[in-house]
DNA sequence: CGACTGCTTGAAGAAATTCAATTTACGTGG
DNA sequence: CCACGTAAATTGAATTTCTTCAAGCAGTCG
């Protein structure tokens, strides 16, 4: 029987649930719980897709690589998120674990089967298809239109929305993995926190090598830097 | 009664009949037929979503801009795309006729009313959905990771697959427009397709003013240049 | 302890943008 | 019908932004 462990956070509250997939009476699929240690592959692209995850604690990164290496990040899993849904056989991605990861998998094939008989189900895997088409239509303004600090200030403030109810964030990711979502190297990401915190914006702590405690300081001007469309 | 007076590509010949909104014995909602001269606004970002659209003739871009007048396309909609779908009140786009162009239109109501109750017109729109999608996906790792001369390559091959039967095509979109599909500049688009013709991958022809009328000359020189992933 | 990773910063270089000029077509109106 | 203004595209030169290369520092892990 799985038990809930940790409280998720409310905006995707009962994701799992809402996809009638965890509770009530008839929970289709074998639920699993799985640990993933930091960096490990949960799943690669043009792999077929046998399961749907969500995280329970931790991060994931969800990336293409071109074939020299060059790698573009599409988006981070965040705890209580779902992903590796595709209609489709086969995984667009792969997926690592940012940080040591456990998330929760259930069987693609017992979604699919459900959402051909029940509609809200089927209505469910539409919403959540469409919350991803959403994201990457965003993204796609950023990586296209924005100018490196633009595209961190951007960054920081979806980071914040996501995972810092207590106006601390404290980012799960590397300035690798940042500039790899961002389209950006390392070093500009770096440069562009930098100018940030000289400017007052946002305060940047942690030991020198794991900088990723991120304080938003002025959250107007950093707003300001997020351009709207 | 409708009459389809043009033959559609075979890609998606009856996307509306799998939507079960065209033919049959009960086709719902009104079917309009209606024309847009080039560079009107078909509807803006923002604006409630009333209608789902076809191209019948002509082509569309859909874009967002940033509130300094920067400007990205996410995508081209060529004769018979579907476009204008959105879970959600609301479009995240602006649309506007790239050139003259005739479209299809029917209640967005009356997809959303058949969706709730009709398997098939709602697994339809979860699959149209998630090619959208795919494509945003893709489009981002152009967006983050290719440089210029990549970008049009991609372009090129592309629209080569979308539009051209015959090896030639005729691009329908000003090089503006490739540019804010691309996240490049005018001359940067421009720049590119001259390094390839002299390059000897594709020829550029049409007069000086308007030269849209391209042909791969070396296919397997243009896609080694369009990475795979 | 020593190799390694993560991060920052500086200097040099490359790629793309910006600015500017030119060409050619198109459309409008005198 | 032709002149004029405008739009589309290309090309060159200058500039900017970002990347690449390089070095250094501080933690971590075996």
């Amino acid at each position: 029987m799985l038990v809930r462990t940790t409280a998720a956070p409310a905006q995707c509250s009962n994701a799992f649930d809402d996809f009638r997939l965890t509770n009530g009476e008839n929970p289709i699929g074998r639920l699993n719980e799985f640990a993933y240690k930091r960096g490990t592959e949960i799943y690669g692209e043009g792999e077929p897709a046998v399961y749907v995850y969500r995280v329970k604690e931790g991060a994931v990164r969800s990336y293409k690589l071109l074939s020299d290496g060059r790698r573009q990040i599409g988006e981070f899993h965040l705890v209580g998120d779902i992903f590796g849904l595709t209609s489709g056989e086969y995984h667009r991605f792969t997926t690592e674990a940012v940080v040591d990861t456990t998330l929760w998998l259930i069987e693609r094939q017992s979604v699919e089967t459900r959402a051909r008989t029940e509609g809200p189900v089927a209505r469910n895997l539409l919403s959540m298809t469409a919350r991803d088409l959403k994201h990457a239509e965003d993204h796609l303004l950023l990586l296209g239109r924005k100018d490196a600090l633009e595209k961190v200030a951007t960054f920081l403030i979806e980071m914040d929305k996501r995972l810092s109810a207590t106006g601390v964030m404290s980012l799960p990711m590397a300035r690798s993995d940042i500039a790899d979502y961002l389209g950006l190297t390392v070093e500009t990401v770096s440069r562009a926190l930098s100018r940030l915190g000289r400017a007052g914006i946002v305060s940047v702590a942690g030991n020198q090598c794991l900088r990723r405690e991120i304080t938003i300081l002025d959250r107007l001007k950093l707003l300001s830097l997020d351009l709207q469309d």
